[in-house]
DNA sequence: TAATGATCCATTGACGCCCATAAAATTCCA
DNA sequence: TGGAATTTTATGGGCGTCAATGGATCATTA
């Protein structure tokens, strides 16, 4: 397994460290991270995205997309990387949170880590219920595509991995 | 046998632990899962669905459609990932439930496993009798709206255990 | 020297792993 | 076919390891 899943709650200490749960760091180490982790605010959400190699790559190919000095690129590099920050992991799997990102995700005294795949979120936890409960709603919306399945279509639904 | 059937209830131990009934792992083991099962509150009932390797690339194969960095992705993904936890299963075939699911299912001294195909649920005993009794009773009614086909004998509301 | 930050160390509590026991199912043999 | 032996399962408990957290020491710099 290489993606962060789950979701794991740790504390933020009296010099703002916080622990990154075990298994993602597990990924972390797998997925190589220069010098630390990439992190920045989300674009939509009072959270903070981060992750590794992988996600900086992502990143780059996103912007590898669009013509070389067009507005839109330029627009797109600074909304990206304008916010990122590479964050140190110490000896202890920890890290310390900027000001400006502990302030647009509204981080106080927890972190809510939140596995996506090929990058992880941290949340307030009050704000991530917040989220989640909203979410859950819109999946209500999907629940056929999840719900609904072939009983015996033999792995109808091609998939990666 | 490649699905899940039948249901159990075991207990839950001191330590929170609950084994997965024999048969659920047995199907388990053939549809695989690296590092553990991928469990999550069910969305329209008290109660957690869970599987393997299978439940985790349907969720994936759900946002694979979507764009990399469109806001339906986003909510969809923070819904789906959100509320999985990857719980590990021990050397005896036990889980431990965390306190966020053991809550939306009401869990407390006992789990009855339900097996659904692809995928288990897991449900507070007391809440599942209630849920089948329930079932029964839109059973009878659905037989009077078809106007009973040819019952083979005795095939009637034939219940587990 | 004071303040800030980074590395190291210590504690504790949770979790993984191992073994023991008991009950139930299955196999095997008379 | 019936009963005994064996295997599988469920469940309880002990123990070692690791992760999370808090604190201390050391370095760096203003």
């Amino acid at each position: 397994m290489d993606r962060f899943v789950s979701t794991f709650t740790n504390k933020i200490d009296a010099k703002g460290r916080v622990s990154i749960p075990a298994p993602f760091r597990a990924v972390l180490e797998r997925d190589g991270y220069a010098g630390g982790i990439y992190c920045y605010p989300s674009l939509d959400a009072p959270a903070l995205d981060a992750g590794g190699e992988r996600l900086a790559q992502k990143i780059d190919g996103l912007l590898a997309g669009l013509p070389d000095y067009s507005d839109e690129r330029d627009e797109l590099s600074v909304a990206l990387y304008g916010d990122v920050q590479v964050i140190a992991i110490d000896g202890d799997g920890r890290i310390v949170l900027p000001q400006l990102l502990r302030g647009h995700a509204g981080l106080q005294s927890e972190v809510t880590f939140v596995g996506l795949g090929d990058k992880f979120q941290m949340w307030a936890p009050e704000r991530f219920d917040e989220r989640r409960r909203v979410a859950r709603e819109k999946v209500q919306e999907h629940r056929k595509l999840l719900g609904r399945q072939p009983p015996r279509s033999g792995g109808g639904d091609g998939d990666g991995e």
